[in-house]
DNA sequence: CACTAACCGAGACGGTACGTCGAGTCTTAAC
DNA sequence: GTTAAGACTCGACGTACCGTCTCGGTTAGTG
C-alpha cells in the first residue's frame, strides 16, 4: 500500500535477525479496528488500549509497528482505499466524471469510512508529515484520475480549452466531500453525482 | 451570539442570589484559548486545563459555563464569526458571490480559524448535537446569505432559471473549504475566488 | 511519625490553597496495603495498582503523597512501629533486657510485619535516603532504649564497667533479627529471650 | 557446586543428542552479573534484559539455565561463596573465631556482595524454597564450621559445659550481619572480631 | 559425511505494571 | 454563590520487562 511498513522495520539491507513480525497480528489489529469502527465506535473512543484488547494483542504489538493511534488509522484508511475503485468507460466525459463521483460517494457511506476522513483532516495541522504522506498516496491517486478524464475531454474538444483543470478537480471533489463528510445528515439524491457534472458543465448564467 | 450563555445559567426568573458570574474571567478564558491557538498550540495540546492555567482560572470556573472542552471551542469560533462580514454591493451577482467568496478566504486565512473549523468538523460523529448547532447558527447563516444572492440573481434573469440553489451552493462552498482546510498548504491565488465563479458561471463545455 | 508528609506537600508558610489532602484516602491507602500483607500478598506481588485498586483510590492519590511504593511501605512500617512497646519494670538488667527482646519477637511476628522490614533492608542500596531516614526514626529510636538500659546496668555494678554499649547492642538485635527475618522457619522456643540475655551476661567461657 | 546445573538439564540417563551447552555463555553472563554489580548496577536495576544484553547473549539462553533471576543470583552469589576460605589453626578457640569473623567481614566487603545477600534475604518469603535452597547450601556450610569450632571448645574445657551452640552461632553471626547488611555504612573496626568474640567469651555482667 | 537434535543471538509475542497526564467532579478558604 | 486552588476517581498514555516463542544459523555427536 506504501503507507504501511514504516514504523521501525528492519532495513532491507542486512539480514533479517530474531523473530519475524506476525502478519495474523497484523491483520488482527487492522480488522479489529475495523470491526470496531462498524460497531459504531467512536475515534475518540478508539483507545490504543481498546484495540489491543479487541485485537488480542499486546499493546507494545502495535506500538511497534505504527508511532500511535494517528498512524494506525492512516493505515486502516488505507485498507479502505484499496477497495476504492472506478468503473470509466471512456466514452464521454460526463459519464466517466459521473462515475467517478459515484464512487467516491459510496466510499463515503462506507461505515466508518467519513469517521476516518474527518479524523486524518483534524490530523492535519497536528501532525503535518502524516497529513501529507496521506495527500500524496491516497488523494492525489484520486485527483490524478480526474486529471486524467478532464484532460481527455479537453483534447477531444467537449471542454473548453482554458480549462482550469485543478480548479476544476476541486469544484467536483469539494461538494461532494460538503455533502458525505460535512454535512453527512444531508441526504445525497442518487442523481447528485449527474446533476453536480451537468451544473459544473453547463455553468449558470443564463443563455437566452 | 445563541450559541454562549447556555450551560447553568441562573433562571432569570428568580433573583440573582450569592456573587454573580465574573465577565472578566469568560473574557480571560475565551482570549486565553484564542492566544494558544496563535501561538501554534494544536487542538489535541489545548487542554481544559492548560487553558484554566493559561487564563489564570479555576476548571470549575470552565466547566460552569460549558460542558466540555467541545462546547468552549464552538463559543470561540462563534467569537471568531462574529468578525465575519460581506461587503455586498448588490450590483451583479458576480460581484456579490466573488466578496463572499473573499470574506470566506479571510477567515480560513485567520490564525487558528482553520484549527477550529476542522475541530468542529471532527466532533460531528462524536457530538451530533454540538454539530447540528454549530450549523444552525454558523453555517446555515452563511448559506442563507449566499441563497439570497443566488435567487436574486434568477430573479435578475443573470442565473438560469432552473438552477438547484442548494448545490450551487455547494460549488462555491466546498472548494473553497478544500482550500482553506482540507489542502491548507496549497497556495490560495489572490484571484481564487474570481476564476471559481466564473468557472461556475459560464460553465466547462466547450461552447463552438 | 515524623516520617509521613514529607512528598510534595504544601509548605507550611503560605496558606493552605485548594482542597486539602483527604486523610480518609490516607488512612484507606495505608490500612489497605496492611490488609494486603495480612492477606498473605508478598511484596513483589504489592504494586501500586493493586494497592489503588484495593484501597478505591486512584494511582496518582498515592503517588501525590510518596515517591513510590518504597517510601510507602516505609510509612506503613512506621505504622506497625508504632505498636512497638516495651514493658520494662527496670527492677533487674536483665529483666528489662528480656521485656525488649520479647517486644521485638512479638514484633516480628507481626503478620507481615518481617516482609516489611526485609523490604526495607532490601532498599538500602537503592534508595541511600530512605534507609537513612528509617534508620534514624525506627531503629536508632529502639537502640536508644537499649543504651539506656545498658547503661544503667553499668552504673548500678551490675554490668561490668568497661562494656561496649554499641556492640552489646549488636550482640542482643542481631541475633534475634536473625532468627525473626533471616531464618524465619527455624523455631524460636519462648525462652528465646531469656538465654539470649543470660548467654550474653554469663559468658560461654568455662569457669572451673 | 550444587546449585548450578539444575534447571532443564538433560537427564543423564539418555545419550546426550544435539549441541552440548556453551560453557562460554554462562561465563559470560555470570562474569556480566558480577561485571554490572561492581558498576554499582542496583538490584532492581538488574534485570534479566539488561544481563543478556550485557553478557552479549540471548535471553532464552539465560531461562534455558536458570528458572529466572532469583536463581541466576542465587548462583552467582554462590560463585562469590566460592572465595570464601577461614584460616583456622586449631590452637584456640578464640583464634578460630576471630578468623573466621574476619573472613565473613571480608566477605561482606566484596562489591555487589552484601546487595546480593539482601536479594536472596528478601526472596525468603516470595520463594521459600530458593531460600532453603541457599541457606543449606551456603549458610549451613558456614554455620557448620562453627558449630565444630565451639564443639572442640567444649571438649577441650575451654567453653562451657552447657553451651547452647545454636545460640552461640547466632550470636557471633547476628551482630556481623548487622554490620555488613543492614548497617553497612557503620565502620566496621578492625578489631571488631576479636572484640565481638571476647565479649562473647567473657561475658556482660561485672564480677568483683 | 551426512544427519539431526539441541544449541546460539536476535527479537517479536501477549501480558502486567509502571509513573504521568488529562477529564470532569468535589472541597476548601476567601470574598 | 461565586472565585482560584488543588484535591479526588478514573482511565488511557507510551515504556520497560517479564517469560515464551520463532526465526536463520551453528555445532557437536551418531549412524
Amino acid at each position: 500500500m506504501g503507507l504501511r511498513e514504516r514504523h521501525g522495520e528492519h532495513t532491507p539491507g542486512r539480514p533479517a535477525r530474531g523473530r519475524p513480525r506476525s502478519e495474523a497480528a497484523e491483520r488482527a489489529i487492522i480488522e479489529g479496528v475495523l470491526h470496531l469502527l462498524e460497531d459504531g465506535v467512536s475515534i475518540s473512543e478508539l483507545t490504543v488500549e481498546r484495540v489491543a484488547r479487541t485485537a488480542g494483542v499486546g499493546k507494545a504489538t502495535i506500538y511497534r509497528r505504527w508511532g500511535g493511534k494517528d498512524e494506525l488509522l492512516v493505515d486502516v484508511l488505507a485498507e479502505l482505499e484499496g477497495t476504492f475503485t472506478v468503473e470509466a468507460t471512456g466514452e464521454s466525459v460526463r459519464g466517466d466524471l459521473i462515475a467517478y463521483l459515484e464512487a467516491v460517494r459510496e466510499m463515503g457511506g462506507t461505515k466508518g469510512s467519513s469517521a476516518l476522513w474527518r479524523t486524518v483532516i483534524m490530523q492535519g495541522r497536528d501532525n503535518p508529515k502524516l497529513a501529507e504522506l496521506y495527500h500524496h498516496s491516497v488523494v492525489e491517486r484520486r485527483r490524478d484520475l480526474m486529471r486524467t478524464v478532464l484532460r481527455r475531454g479537453i483534447e477531444r474538444g467537449e471542454l473548453r480549452a482554458d480549462l482550469d483543470v485543478e480548479l476544476t478537480v476541486d469544484m467536483l471533489v469539494g461538494p461532494m466531500l460538503v455533502r458525505t463528510i460535512l454535512h453527512e445528515w444531508r441526504p445525497t439524491p442518487d442523481d447528485l453525482s449527474a446533476r453536480l457534472v451537468d451544473a459544473l458543465l453547463e455553468g449558470a448564467r443564463s443563455r437566452t
